[in-house]
DNA sequence: TTTATTTATTGCAATATTACTATATAAAAA
DNA sequence: TTTTTATATAGTAATATTGCAATAAATAAA
């Protein structure tokens, strides 16, 4: 075997594990810093801003894109490339329940 | 090739790369879950909470222990297993400040 | 001490990811 | 129309991940 058995999780389960899977490559995360930086979101700025061919970038960026974490828009000959606030505030809320949950539990038993 | 060119990225983006892939498997959201709602946290519970076989589990929770999202201790012939909330707030703060970033830019431009 | 219980490790097969070169595609510029 | 520019895809090799059965290790119980 070798693959995940996502038909023993919830669909919450597989949404975060997939949203943080995207998030789970240091091109992603720089990547994602960039486009919080610079207004400068087509293709070829990010190709330059990252240290890896340009076709490695290119298959980096279809993967945050496939989980809806950045959307592309054709902009002339080039592409633009935006986060998705919207897909971005579920991991943000993901994280936010485990603060509240934490509060909760008076202490950590270890 | 194959595999990921760390020099590449800042200390700041592999920590969180490193980190966020280690959420980015059902079976360990399921995990984390499990430990941010319940006081059992021993190894066994969690083996039966999860719908995997023991060794694979047992690697799961290793992969959790080495980016130091959680925690065990002995507790006589079992081990206890906690959520460390000082690594899970990097993540949570990394997120908050892509939250800041996000407000500070008054328009998407896609 | 012997046996049972609990967890970790080993070894392996299946699958997925990473990164690249070469090439395709599609729009813009000449 | 031809050429250039920008991005995506195909194909491939190297590496990593997933999951399991079998087994080891270590403590507890008998």
């Amino acid at each position: 075997m070798g693959a995940t058995k996502t038909e023993f999780f919830t669909n919450k389960q597989n949404e975060i594990a997939l949203l943080a899977k995207a998030i789970g490559h240091p091109a992603r995360v720089a990547i994602i810093d960039y486009l919080l930086k610079t207004e400068n979101c087509i293709c070829g700025d990010i190709v330059n801003e990252i240290s890896l061919a340009q076709p490695t970038v290119s298959q980096h960026l279809k993967e945050l894109k496939n989980v809806g974490l950045i959307k592309g828009s054709i902009e002339g000959n080039a592409i633009c490339y935006c986060i998705d606030e919207k897909v971005l505030e579920k991991l943000q809320n993901y994280f936010l329940s485990i603060s509240k949950k934490l509060l909760k539990k008076k202490e950590n038993c270890c």
